[in-house]
DNA sequence: CCTCCCTCATAAGACCAGCTTATGCCCTCA
DNA sequence: TGAGGGCATAAGCTGGTCTTATGAGGGAGG
């Protein structure tokens, strides 16, 4: 556990703008004017005013010079408006997701996707299609492989994506992307000092903290491995393993997808091996014969590139 | 221009629960209680128990199955609390970076970087040396080579980091990581469907988006290409030229590091040159002969793993 | 079997942050 | 020199969110 909290002296919350304060200032550093960046944002010039200013009181940094002529921003306040951008970025992913598992039933786009896909790649493809067809209303439905199927058969949903080594029977699919499972330790453990790859016995010999059996990237370990990964933990949720790998409690085996941000952040450092082929397809899957179209053939585009 | 904008029927701060609320969700799905994640976040239970219902009435979802022996999440409410992880994850940089620009003088370490280092990688750095010597404070000037160089020089600063070609004279170095330079364009460009990688000569003959001429990834550039890129417009931000790249205005080369985002939601696309080296040394420096020791060692030891 | 403790929900009232409207000043440009 | 765009300040309202106080449901242990 112990995971993104790591320093509290006053919740985050209470030092880092709101997302209006962000937005805010991400259209003042591109209008270059309160008064202009308040119209686009829809409120008085007189409330941006005060906003930014309790910005720069709460961050104790000066983010933008004023003048009689127009407001840019300062060194430091270009610098707070990039971190700022990502946060947006991340809220308006979240917006998106969220704003699919809403929309349930009347949507012009039924999606089922397995978990690693819904929390990892589908609210970038959402973003993306909102932005080239934005009255294109989409609904989300996530779950495990079979669950995909079943809602795919049945007229549920109208395009899914898997990440499975099979294809589910009665469905046909295309390769969107290509996963790798990574093997991860925290920083500070041994291996994470090792000069030579790991082999895939030492892998299989090794105790890992894993996802339960039956989840994709078990299945597609197990496989790998000949069926013998040894569980030192198993956990049910892909986040529970990652904050137990970063926790230091042991190596684990995940998707790419999942532990970038830790990679990046050094909270975790993969491991390379050599001797296992760790990689896995990700496919959207359909109907046999009923090959997307519309929205559907849309989003599969998207996906591609 | 016209970026992170894509939808607004209503602003995103509107859509998206405040950071209290995210931060309070991930209490609840990492203690299964609403009263204990109200304790953690030091609010009463019942501010929990409405703030997380109304958060629910927002998004129009259920989130959490409340019993009398506890919380836990619903599928939908665990995707949501992932998404949402992300959110809290960017504002715990934002928040790691606001911190350093603060915390000016009277810092235990002082720390100089380009522009490109100090927006991507030192909030992270900054949150991995937090965790593990959480009363370091740390301070952030941000400057070009030019500048890191002269505040380490003058004793301004205790650790740069720099990602010139060059190390300016006087100070020592060491490369922390490598940045790759890469061809992107909007998906929509028709290099985006070539099958074959692009050549230098054609990369020289076509004009650009691109930073000022004197920006560290135009002499990188500049340099592959010998001396030849051609602008087709300049502007004088990463974030603008991002922006400009993706709205479709053309073909742009930036750093890796600076669309990894935009690349993983199929903002922009990467086209594949052969026959140039656009890699580039980051570099962690400081005055010749002054190796860094204390916090300085340690930040220094986290940015290579 | 009853009681205690844990869970969550509801109601009523206080508080504070942020908005709007109404001004005023500064600067530039025609 | 007046018009217009830029920003700041002041006063008052509103709404959301907190707290305290209380109730109701379920499990565990004496």
């Amino acid at each position: 556990m112990r995971e993104a909290e790591g320093q509290r002296t006053e919740s985050l919350a209470h030092r880092v703008p709101d997302l209006a304060a962000l937005e805010l200032l991400l259209a003042v550093a591109r209008l270059g004017s309160l008064g202009a960046a308040a119209r686009e944002v829809g409120i008085t010039q007189p409330a941006a005013s005060s906003r930014i200013r309790s910005m720069e009181r709460q961050l104790g940094v000066a983010l933008v010079d004023r003048s009689p002529r127009g407001s840019r921003l300062t060194d430091a306040g270009a610098l707070v408006t990039d971190w700022a951008r990502r946060v947006v970025e991340a809220a308006a992913a979240f917006d998106a997701g969220a704003r699919a598992l809403r929309d349930r039933r009347d949507s012009r786009l039924r999606v089922a996707a397995s978990m690693t896909i819904a929390e990892y790649l589908l609210p970038g493809w959402l973003l993306a299609l909102h932005a080239e067809r934005p009255d294109t209303a989409v609904s989300l439905l996530a779950g495990n492989s079979a669950k995909v199927a079943e809602l795919l058969l049945t007229g549920e949903a109208d395009l899914g994506f898997v990440e499975g080594l099979t294809v589910p029977t009665g469905l046909d699919s295309t390769v969107i992307a290509r996963d790798r499972l990574i093997v991860v330790t925290a920083p500070a453990h041994p291996w994470a000092r090792r000069r030579r790859p790991l082999t895939a016995a030492e892998l299989a010999a090794t105790p890992l903290i894993l996802r339960e059996r039956g989840s994709g990237t078990r299945q597609v370990l197990d496989a790998a491995l000949g069926g013998l990964a040894r569980p030192l933990i198993e956990l049910s949720s892909t986040t529970a393993v990652k904050a137990s790998a970063v926790s230091g409690a042991g190596p684990s085996v995940l998707s790419e997808l999942a532990v970038g941000e830790e990679l990046a952040m050094r909270r975790l450092v993969s491991i390379p091996v050599e001797g296992v082929s760790l990689r896995r397809d990700l496919r959207a899957v359909w109907p046999t014969g009923h090959r997307p179209t519309g929205p559907a053939r849309e989003l599969l585009s998207l996906t591609r590139g």
